[in-house]
DNA sequence: AATTGGTTCAGAT
DNA sequence: TGAACCAATT
């Protein structure tokens, strides 16, 4: 996927960055990367169509991380894939064929009764859908999410919104798993984020600019990057045999003009050139400067770079290997997410005709929805689930009582309509009976949510009072969470102040075991996380923090055995905490 | 000697 | 799926 070898050939130029970087700014995400990480955990369901809540996991997978991103106050702006661009005909008939192949094989194994061995080949033979994108677009909507359907290649419409002004839907940078991005001139990538927020960023001005670096691209221009992508191998065409992405750097630099390049290719590699290379050369070059994107201002089909009247003379005024062009209706349908971009048919047809969701069950849900809204509204008891962001603050919604059905996907509506109605308020009682089913409740949808085998390490028998560690390479997140405050709390003293003051006289305590902290407060009231940063140094009068990293990420299958004990030998820090 | 391109292994979810 | 490894190729 994307340009062979491209990541690993720019590394000097990676750098790991947390995305807490582009705070208070907008940043567009491919929704397709996140989209097929999410469709692991549930490859078996998506694959037979089953009808349960688990195949949806893929949405609770993809909403987790927008609210990672909302809580460090990023606005996320996710894109979508459109229809095929017919040059990547090729890699998607590979695909589709190397899907099937997988699924065949699954379905063999499921029979023989290996679920292990199927659900492994499941994995290989997911699919996004662009009905499964459309399942997430009614989230995102019912979210406030902004999310932008492309006309064609979700890449080039996020290149286009990298170009443009934050005011007209611009962003700062995209989030993605593809290296396509880079040769699309993309400005600031940001590749391979965790849950956690971590990444790996390329910024092209960086690369253009560096003096000294080793693959230098100092006399490069753009042109001529994306001509040594394709060089190297991409989507839209394979390479020449025998040619890598070091050849065609080399290629590149020491000719700096890809017809040049292109004529001396034909010379030392006559044999093994496809006849139309050249050609087939160009239009690739052509898809990624001018590609079809889609204006959200203008609200129309445009080119990512405008196309020079010579560019459309040379290909004789033939563009259709940019994907045909969509009256402007159409385009702004798809780009809101009403008109399957493949098929270009309504959505809500998909529906109708009894797959995935049934259009009555929710909307008659939808209704129930309100009444109990404004009954909601009435009560002071309500909590509200999510992080701050502007667009949610006054709309608290209440879950729906969903009435069992017998009717055939009633459980897949329902499974879907609780994730599109996340933001559950019913009151104290109904929070009691609620929690499991609202899907993004914190804390299991805390951004340093850790894994139950994590979490049973570090639990206090007491279950009112747990600390949570969680770590990551150089930080350790301590979360706290406790039904009930001690008395000792000051009255005038903020809950977040305390745990602040608590964790200073800590600082002193350990002799400096604990070189920074941070408290984040989180809207749950019950709820809070700390970000601590501990030294490498282990003092046996102050095992804890670092102990407990180290226990978090190594011990996790020693659960069992180890669990006990990690308890009671950190018991001082654990007091420590169970004091706030 | 360097690069390509196929294979294998570990990791994610 | 990607990264790492390794053997064949130029």
């Amino acid at each position: 996927m994307g340009i062979k070898d491209l990541l690993r050939f720019m590394k000097p130029y990676i750098e790991t960055i947390h995305i807490n970087k582009y705070a208070g700014q907008r940043v567009g995400i491919d929704a397709y990367s996140w989209l097929h990480k999410g469709a692991y955990s549930c490859s078996m369901e998506l694959c037979l169509n089953s009808d349960t809540e688990k195949k949806f996991q893929y949405i609770e997978y993809f909403m987790h991380r927008i609210k990672l991103l909302r809580y460090y106050k990023i606005t996320p702006v996710v894109v979508f894939d459109g229809g095929n661009v017919p040059c990547k005909a090729a890699t998607e008939e590979d695909r589709k064929r190397k899907r099937s192949a997988n699924r065949d094989l699954a379905m063999a194994k499921l029979k023989e009764g290996n679920v292990n061995a199927a659900s492994e080949l499941f994995q290989r033979a997911v699919n996004v859908t662009p009905i499964m994108a459309y399942q997430l677009i009614q989230v995102l909507r019912s979210e406030k999410v902004e999310f932008v359907v492309a006309p064609y290649e979700a890449d080039a419409q996020l290149a286009y919104m990298s170009k443009i002004k934050t005011g007209k839907g611009g962003v700062v940078a995209v989030i993605t798993e593809d290296s396509d991005l880079i040769a699309y001139g993309c400005p600031a990538i940001v590749f391979k984020m965790d849950r956690y927020g971590n990444g790996e960023s390329i910024e092209l001005n960086k690369v253009f600019k560096a003096a000294t670096c080793k693959p230098s691209f100092r006399n490069f221009d753009m042109e001529l990057f994306t001509g040594m992508s394709v060089l190297a191998g991409c989507d839209f065409l394979p390479s020449v045999p025998g040619i890598g992405i070091v050849r065609a750097h080399a290629l590149v630099s020491k000719y700096r003009n890809l017809d040049r390049v292109l004529s001396v290719l034909k010379l030392e590699k006559r044999n093994q050139m496809p006849e139309d290379y050249a050609k087939s050369f160009k239009e690739a070059i052509a898809v990624f400067q001018h590609a079809r994107i889609y204006d959200p201002t203008a609200k129309e089909l445009k080119h990512l770079m405008p196309l020079p009247q010579n560019l459309l003379q040379s290909f004789d005024g033939n563009l259709d290997f940019l994907g045909p062009e969509i009256p402007q209706v159409i385009v702004t349908s798809i780009a809101e997410g009403n008109l399957n971009p493949s098929t270009k048919e309504a959505f809500d047809k998909l529906e109708h005709s009894g797959l995935p969701l049934d259009p009555i069950v929710l909307k008659s849900n939808r209704q129930q929805l309100k009444v109990q809204v404004s009954a909601a509204f009435t009560q002071e008891s309500s909590f509200k689930v999510f992080g701050s962001h502007n667009a949610r603050e006054n709309s608290t919604v209440t879950r729906p009582n969903l009435v069992p059905s017998k009717d055939k996907y009633s459980g897949e509506a329902l499974a879907l309509q609780k994730l599109i109605r996340p933001l559950v308020t019913c009151g104290t009682v109904e929070k009691e009976n609620i929690p499991q089913e609202t899907p993004l409740k914190v804390p299991g949808n805390n951004p340093f949510k850790i894994r139950p085998e994590e979490l049973s390490l570090f639990q206090r028998e007491n279950p009112d009072e747990q600390v949570l560690a969680a770590k990551s390479e150089e930080y350790m997140d301590v979360c706290i969470y406790s039904e009930s405050f001690p008395e000792e709390r000051p009255e005038n003293l903020s809950r977040k102040r305390k745990f602040q003051t608590i964790c200073s006289d800590q600082t002193e305590t350990c002799d400096d075991q604990i070189s920074a902290v941070t408290v984040i407060e989180e809207e749950d009231p019950d709820m809070f996380c700390g970000n601590v940063k501990s030294q490498e140094s282990v003092n046996s009068k102050t095992i804890k923090l670092t102990d407990l990293k180290r226990r978090g990420a190594s011990e996790k299958k020693s659960k069992k055995s180890s669990g006990r004990e990690t308890g009671s030998k950190n018991s001082s820090i654990l007091n420590f905490f169970s004091r706030v």
